[in-house]
DNA sequence: GTTCTAGAAC
DNA sequence: GTTCTAGAAC
């Protein structure tokens, strides 16, 4: 039987700052956004129910309730569109977001949503899943069957489905798509571990870094010059600190370079894996490893990486020992709050 | 890679 | 009692 999907434009509402996920705006439903546990925003000069927000059936949303789009103040209950590029701040000059459209599959009868149970959970602004796979985490395909008892004995699972060959799906797709050329594409991180975060990736199958030679040297190159043009491009007037390295054992396939900025303000770094995996040698910095690719025409990595990953958390800024995951983001903000 | 949650740590 | 981590499941 043919396989049915229609293809749905979705629209985001999406915090600047990356704070916290973002927030599916579904067509002509309003969703109240505001003072909640999902914007994080504490806020008492911003109500609950600081606007509401609905996908229009035009390339905009429309919005009730908010306070300024690009600087202009907006009367209250007064109906606006909010287009992209143009950001929204909910309040006072706080809180920016922008909207981002996305088309999304969608088969007939069969819900995109998986169902979640949530605890005692009434908000109505549900955080929205991602459809489509970056980073791991989500399904990369619709099924287009439902579940039946016996198995597919022919599907094996580890070939393309699998989370750790997400990159190779998302750097495919041209929504994902930050920068792109002959050698290299660059797409943005799907559960970014700081304000910045991208991916750079080589066209070429290059499974890992163990796979890599000195004919990949000029690649690693281009890969690197590419990563500081995307900062300069897209990050170039924030004035943050960045780094350009490879993990030491990562888990995703298909060689990627990070291009990470050095905030580390994001609410997708949750872990002391997280940090360790981009604040000890665990990172391995892009220079020196084009520099061992030229001097030993292969990557080796030293012992004890997986040890690496449960040390202590240390501020990469200071080397103050910090207890918790939360006591290391507290402690981080008096560092990027210059 | 992420999500979920039991139970350790506080 | 609540916060937080870490390991299993995906």
């Amino acid at each position: 039987a043919p396989e049915c999907v229609i293809m749905m434009r979705v629209c985001w509402l999406v915090r600047q700052d990356n704070r916290h996920q973002r927030i599916k705006l579904p067509h002509l439903e309003t969703v109240m956004v505001g003072r909640s546990p999902e914007t994080k925003i504490a806020d008492k000069k911003c109500s609950r129910q600081q606007g509401n927000w609905s996908q229009d059936c035009g390339d905009y949303c429309v919005g009730v309730n908010p306070t300024s789009i690009d600087s202009v103040i907006i009367g209250k209950d007064q109906e606006v569109k909010l287009q992209p590029g143009q950001v929204l701040y909910l309040v006072n000059e706080l809180y920016p977001y922008i909207i981002e459209f996305e088309e999304e599959a969608k088969s007939p009868g069969l819900g995109t949503h998986r169902k979640r149970k949530r605890s005692g959970n009434s908000d109505p602004t549900e955080t929205a899943e991602p459809s489509t796979g970056l980073e791991p985490g989500s399904n990369p395909r619709q099924r287009s069957v439902p579940p039946k008892k016996e198995k597919d004995a022919s599907a094996k699972k580890e070939s393309l489905g699998h989370w750790s060959q997400g990159l190779k799906i998302s750097m495919e797709d041209p929504k994902m798509q930050v920068y792109k050329d002959e050698q290299v594409v660059v797409i943005k991180d799907k559960y970014p571990k700081a304000r910045f975060h991208w991916l750079v990736l080589p066209w070429a199958s290059i499974s890992s870094l163990k796979a890599v030679t000195r004919e990949h040297l000029e690649l690693l190159r281009h890969m690197h010059a590419v990563g500081e043009k995307v900062i300069a491009d897209f990050a170039g007037s924030s004035k943050l600190r960045f780094r350009l390295g490879y993990h030491a054992i990562p888990s995703m396939s298909h060689v990627h370079l990070h291009v990470i900025s050095q905030d580390f303000d994001s609410p997708c770094l949750k872990n002391k894996k997280h940090w360790n995996s981009f604040n000890t040698e665990y990172f391995l910095e892009s220079q020196a490893v084009i520099d061992m690719v030229q001097e030993a025409g292969r990557v080796t990595v030293r012992d004890g990486m997986p040890e690496l990953l449960k040390l202590p958390l240390r501020c990469h800024e200071c080397q103050q020992l910090l207890p918790s995951i939360p006591q290391l983001k507290e402690h981080l903000r008096k560092h990027w709050s210059k």
